[in-house]
DNA sequence: TTGAAAGCGGTACCAA
DNA sequence: TTGGTACCGCTTTCAA
């Protein structure tokens, strides 16, 4: 068998069964329209001719697009990752394709990254918006027309559709465990970008929980980070020189818990025993770590299959009322607190 | 400001630049071949009415394409996150964009997803082919003259680019440790789909392992399921009613060991000091588990950075000599062994 | 250096 | 139910 040089084309096909391109078009896209008898002639015409739609092509007649460009911050993060997997599931449900890409929490990628979703035509965009977002940013995409859904990150003074946790509440239920529960008295808070609002929502619900439990914030307990396992490290090895160090912290995220963990253990203390820790994320490996992480379950999966759905619903009805879908945090009690 | 209805083209561009369209095209290419005054009155204009450049409708009419299908078994199993960061990456630099694929190893969505992205014109594929994948699979790509290289598994009688691991020489090192260095005379091995080449790779390792060291192998401690943390969980829970069980444990991967380790715990037995315990991926997570997990590093992102760089040398010379790349993998010695 | 016209592979629209 | 033809937005080719 020899190797076709040139795509085969509806024309081929329609020459080869002896109907017009016209006709043919209408069979590829399943079309009721067209005698039983014509449709199987031309099936039959494509097997034989090895025939492969051109989507693209037909795409750009139909200015329709089936594709979603779904921009997060780094696939090698787990929580990411589960949340890619949700959109992903989701997304082909409906029947669309996923292109990605990924910031790695830089401006510049993303603009980069919102171009090129643009130039190729995508049907709508999923964007998990890096910190030092602008609302310009978002701005360009909803003046091109382009569905848009945010996600894990809103951005203030933009009217969009979001999907997210209520940070606040995880981080209120994460601090006040600790101090109620568990009775300390010296709750750091570490890791994570402190300009972002997915910080600084923590952040008020460590207050709140401080407030409630009648306890004064030390603010010489917070230290920021990337929000990296390698962050995590730096900040514990930060924290646990303070004169007075805390008895129990409260990561940003599972990642740097880990990365805390790790630092701790360097130190000579005991995680867990010692000194009691509690993540924010709940990945798998939060379960299997040693010891096993306590923390606030954001749902990743979930959280990226809502957001999935609700940029097709976007897409189906372009005007309907702005969506804003809240995810609750729980907590789940492991061995590191 | 109002929002354009319409997308603007190179056209508008052009008329309001007081040009014609091929000379617009050639601007928005990057040509020399336009005067510097032109250049600088049509790149002002596009600005002005905001311009976005089509690289769809481009492709079509060059015939070429930006877009790279990746199609990889489950973005949630941190080894194919790793592996496609990689990629991903990779693919960027060279300003490709990734259209991205899960089969989660069924045959039927692989099928599908390989149309999907043949009807999206990409401009090649990378594919981490189902277990159950047969070489009739991929010859369809080949037909069409798509580039493709094949990842992490390889298919017997297809003389196509490929990049994995010696998978075999991974469990050679890993078993042999548990039998020389540790001195167990009865290591199981368990997890991962039996019928796979991955899997039969890693038997014949585990094979020459006991030859070399004279232990005969029981067959019986041989066990595979599912390649996930349950399918772990499930095998374990298996070996260990076996009436004269193993006293070392070989997993087919890290996740698999990760299962294991919990069923192992639920039973009483302590991973780590009972039975000794050995994965297979070093994914991020093996580090923090409990026991940290002494496991065959496969470096996933390498091995998906390679991937990627093959298949862009493939795309830009379609006709030059079948390439293997095999990632040799390493023994990381930790605490459940 | 610039422009006119054809064409990439489909779909839309209307007439037969 | 089928066919003819314009056209989606860009690139290509060739002439000016």
């Amino acid at each position: 068998m020899k190797t076709p040089q040139r795509r085969v084309t509806l024309q081929d096909v329609a020459n080869h069964a002896g109907v017009s391109r016209a006709t043919a078009s209408l069979i590829v896209r399943n079309s009721p329209k067209v005698a039983e008898k014509t449709r199987e002639k031309v099936l039959k015409s494509m097997k034989e001719l090895g025939y492969v739609y051109d989507r693209v092509a037909a795409n750009l007649r139909s200015q329709s697009s089936t594709t979603i460009g779904t921009i997060i911050t780094d696939v090698g993060n787990t929580f990411f990752a589960q949340f890619l997997l949700g959109v992903h599931q989701e997304l082909e449900k409906y029947g669309y394709t996923v292109l990605l890409g990924t910031t790695f929490d830089s401006l510049q990628d993303q603009e980069r990254l919102i171009s090129t979703m643009l130039e190729n035509r995508v049907g709508g965009i999923l964007l998990c918006p890096v910190s030092s977002s602008s609302t310009e940013t978002v701005e360009r995409i909803k003046q091109l027309d382009i569905p848009i859904v945010l996600g894990i990150r809103e951005l203030p003074d933009l009217a969009c559709d979001y999907v997210g946790l209520d940070y606040q509440a995880g981080a209120y239920t994460a601090v006040k465990y600790l101090l109620e529960k568990k009775k300390h008295k010296r709750v750091a808070f570490i890791g994570g970008i402190s300009d972002s609002s997915t910080w600084q929502e923590r952040m008020s619900g460590y207050q709140r929980a401080h407030e409630e439990a009648g306890i004064p914030i030390d603010k010489s307990l917070i230290f920021d980070s990337e929000p990296t396992r390698e962050g995590g490290l730096l900040a514990v090895e930060k924290i646990m020189k303070h004169p007075e160090p805390p008895t129990a912290i409260f990561c940003f995220s599972d990642l740097i818990a880990f990365g805390a963990i790790i630092g701790l253990r360097k130190m000579g203390y005991q995680p867990g025993e010692d000194i009691d820790i509690v993540g924010f994320d709940n990945i798998p490996e939060a379960e299997i770590s040693y010891p096993p992480l306590t923390t606030i379950s954001s749902f990743a999966q979930v959280t990226g299959t809502k957001a999935a759905n609700l940029l097709h619903q976007r897409i189906r009805e372009p005007v309907r009322e702005r969506q804003r879908i809240i995810i609750e945090p729980q907590l789940i009690k492991r061995e590191s607190s």
